[in-house]
DNA sequence: CCGGACTCCTGGTTGC
DNA sequence: TGCAACCAGGAGTCCG
C-alpha cells in the first residue's frame, strides 16, 4: 500500500536518473494501467517518444515527471505499483505492465519499468494546469482536486483545522480523504491515530484544536519516520526504485499488530472492519471521547 | 455534505 | 496435490 512515505522513496530514486533523459521507446503490455489515460494506448506511445523528462514531483500518492511545461507523465501506483529503473537488457518482471526505454546525458540508456500486480495503478500523460493556491504553481490536471500534503511547505496547518472542525465524520475518514490532507492511507492513519491517542471513529468536530494539532504532528512524526527507513514494505509489494525493501514494517505499532500487546499500555491491539478495511487500535488508549461536540454558528 | 455500495484487479494464502 | 474461496485496499462514481 504505497502512500506518501514510499511514493516518495520512488520519486527521490528517480530524479537522478529521469531528470534530463529522454524517452526512446516505449512498449506497453497491458492496456488496463492506461485507464487514466484519456486517449489510446497508442496515443501514450507516441507522444512519450521523443519527450524529455524534468524533475519528478509529488503530491500526496501522486507521482508526475514533467515533460515541458504544458504535460506530464501522472504516475499513480495504487496497491501494488512499482516504478523500477533497469539495466536495457535486465529480464522483464513477470507483472511488468509498461516499459519505457531512456536515455540519459550523463547515465545512457535505462529502461523504466512499471510493475502493478493488481492493476489499480496507472500511467498517464496529463496537461499541467495551475494548483490554484500558489500562483505559477502547476499541477496535472488529475491531481488538481488533491489537498497539499502534510510534509508539503504550502501546506495550511491552519486551514486544514479549519476545515476539519467543519467535518461532520470521524477522523479517520477525514485523514483518508485526500481533498482533506494527502498522502495518508491506512497504514500511516491507524499509526497516527495511535501515536495521539485518537480512536478512528472520533468525530471530527468533537476533536479539539490541541488533539488536533497533537494527531497533525504525529501524522508528520510517522510519515518522516518511514520515509527515513525507506518506507513500509510487507513483502514484494512494495520496493524502491532499486527493487529493495523498506524496513518501516518493524516499527508499526498498531497496523496489522492485532493480537499484539499496544507497546504502550500492553493491551491487545485490535482490528475491526471500517471503510471496507482493517483498522487497528488499542481500545484502551484509543477510546471514543464523549466531548460535547462545539455549538456550530 | 455524508456514507454506503460498487467498481476496478490479481497473486498469495487459507481451507477443504 | 488441487482448486475454490477469500483477502488486501486507493480512488472514483453513483445513489439515497
Amino acid at each position: 500500500m504505497p502512500e506518501l512515505p514510499e511514493v516518495e522513496v520512488v520519486r527521490a530514486g528517480l530524479e537522478p536518473a529521469l531528470t534530463g533523459a529522454t524517452v526512446t521507446a516505449v512498449r506497453i503490455y497491458d492496456v488496463r494501467s492506461l485507464r487514466r489515460h484519456d486517449a489510446p494506448s497508442e496515443d501514450f506511445v507516441d507522444r512519450m517518444v521523443g519527450s524529455t523528462f524534468e524533475t519528478p514531483r509529488r503530491r500526496g500518492k501522486f507521482l508526475w515527471v514533467p515533460v515541458g511545461s504544458e504535460t506530464a507523465l501522472v504516475v499513480h501506483l495504487g496497491m501494488s505499483g512499482q516504478v523500477l529503473l533497469r539495466d536495457p537488457d535486465a529480464p522483464l518482471d513477470r507483472l511488468t505492465r509498461i516499459s519505457l526505454d531512456i536515455t540519459h546525458p550523463r547515465h545512457g540508456a535505462l529502461r523504466v519499468d512499471f510493475v502493478d500486480q493488481r492493476i489499480f495503478g496507472s500511467m498517464a500523460i496529463d496537461e499541467l494546469v495551475e494548483s490554484g493556491d500558489v500562483p505559477g504553481d502547476r499541477v496535472p490536471s488529475q491531481v488538481r482536486h488533491i489537498a497539499r500534503d502534510p510534509m508539503d511547505d504550502q501546506f495550511d496547518d491552519a486551514r486544514f483545522f479549519a476545515r476539519l472542525a467543519k467535518r461532520n465524520t470521524g477522523i479517520k475518514r477525514a485523514l483518508l480523504d485526500q481533498t482533506l490532507i494527502s498522502g495518508i492511507g491506512n497504514i500511516y492513519a491507524d499509526e497516527a491515530l495511535w501515536a495521539a491517542r485518537i480512536h478512528y471513529d472520533q468525530p471530527t468536530g468533537t476533536l479539539s484544536r490541541p488533539r488536533a494539532k497533537t494527531l497533525l504532528a504525529e501524522v508528520r512524526l510517522v510519515l518522516g519516520k518511514a520515509l527515513a527507513e525507506g518506507g513500509t514494505s510487507f513483502d514484494a509489494q512494495y520496493l524502491n526504485v532499486n527493487g529493495e525493501s523498506g524496513y518501516f514494517s518493524h516499527s508499526l505499532n498498531a497496523y496489522g499488530q492485532q493480537g499484539e500487546p499496544c507497546p504502550r499500555c500492553g493491551r491487545p491491539i485490535v482490528r475491526e472492519q471500517f471503510m471496507n478495511r482493517g483498522s487497528h487500535f488499542c481500545a484502551y488508549c484509543q477510546r471514543v471521547r464523549s466531548t460535547a461536540r462545539p455549538s456550530r454558528g
